[in-house]
DNA sequence: TCAAAAGTGTTACTGATACACCCATGG
DNA sequence: CCATGGGTGTATCAGTAACACTTTTGA
């Protein structure tokens, strides 16, 4: 049975791509939609802008609608304007992306009925997605991979108190690659802005590691300069 | 007198910062508005993307319509969308910004109506522009000098044969700040894309210089690995 | 006592910076 | 012959890369 769409004119869109990372994997958060188009597919979480809030205040709306998160520092990356990415009408989609920490307890539940389900995936081995929003992932990826060289941006994804040793196969996963330890670690630490905590590493069946915390006031104070240039 | 302005909804625009250099000078290209709203103002070279154009194609037709250029690599490199930055409605703007050679012969002008004039402007002392675009030649203009640390860019500013003088000084004007000349000598010829040509700089009252070309060629050979993460 | 990961320093290389004088040319 | 920019080399410093063994801990 074919199912008759109605068709629309210009719309602006919002797609999200979140970052997360746990149990040593990179991760994006994916939807099921339970719309027409691409009914049932898996989609990055993305909606239709309204006509009255910033594109900037419409992704935090639309990703806590289909996903349940909120007051992530969101930031655009891309516009996609290809005539037919959308199948019912002209759509230029607006791509922003977020670092969170995936945490248990927070439970991914979208608010709307345009979402069956969130969830986090690895970022290996993505199935296909709908519309364009594989190309989307990908470019979003690249920019993350770029950003982390000069934005500490590692510490959004992981939890408070963390090792150096999760921080190394946090950057080696973004990286794609092997990294030495004990080079790793001297940069790390020459930089100044990680704390060192009086506490270690519990429940491990080995030699636990110190945990440290990232100190974003100094970090701020080391590269307020470069700052500038952030967008 | 009052002019009533007609009012739309949702419309997506394309905004041109297209730098060139000229006599030492970066300059970007402005037009003389004749259309309501902020008509007689300054403004970037802009106008809304058509039903059945992708928005990398709106943007060449735009820039070739307001000023008579074609043919230029354009890049997007934001989107701007709050809810009042056009006065007649919602109007979401991806801006793009392109280098070119300022060359004597092109002639700037306009083909439609909606510009009075097109023209070269130094970026230093710029005046109050129409709209936010004020703002946005500020973000394009931080992108570019960003962009000037891993790209060769500078090339697509200069005439095709150049001195390594010329080279510096359109790279001290777009960092804003003054370099070593030996330095940067070596630096520049240690990447091994610039091209040594038999010929002098002609017609100065001084030592003439050695002229150089960029050979592209060697340049993507030697850095094709970087190129993926280019976007 | 074993398995698993934590933790640690030195050397070599590469790129960036700082710095000042003589040279060639046209007027 | 002078004014103007062209052209050149070296020493120091900072950051990066390569590389392997001992220590701690829980099971």
């Amino acid at each position: 049975m074919e199912v008759k769409l109605p068709t629309f004119n210009s719309v602006f869109s919002i797609d999200c791509v979140i970052f997360g990372f746990e149990a040593g994997e990179l991760k994006i958060l994916l939807i099921e939609r339970n719309e027409e188009p691409y009914k049932d597919w898996l989609a990055l979480p993305g909606y239709i802008v309204e006509q009255d809030e910033s594109i900037d205040n419409a992704a935090e709306r639309i990703l806590y609608e289909l996903t349940g998160l909120r007051d992530l520092h969101m930031q655009q990356f891309h516009t996609f304007g290809e005539v037919n990415r959308h199948p019912q009408g002209r759509v230029i989609t607006v791509a922003y992306y977020a670092l969170i920490r995936i945490n248990g307890q927070k439970e991914l539940k979208p608010i709307t009925q345009y979402a069956k389900s969130a969830f986090w995936h690895p970022v290996n081995e993505l199935p296909k997605l709908a519309f364009d929003h594989t190309e989307i992932f990908q470019t979003g990826f690249n920019k993350l991979r770029r950003r982390l060289n000069y934005q500490p941006i590692a510490f959004e994804l992981l939890p408070e108190k963390f090792t150096l040793t999760q921080l190394q196969s946090l950057y080696e996963a973004v990286l794609n690659k092997k990294l030495d330890k004990r080079n790793f670690r001297k940069k790390m630490l020459s930089y100044g802005f990680l704390k060192e905590l009086d506490e270690k590493q519990k429940g491990v069946s080995y030699r636990a590691a110190k945990l440290y915390k990232f100190d974003r006031r100094k970090y701020t104070k080391i590269f307020q300069n470069e700052l500038n240039l952030d967008s």
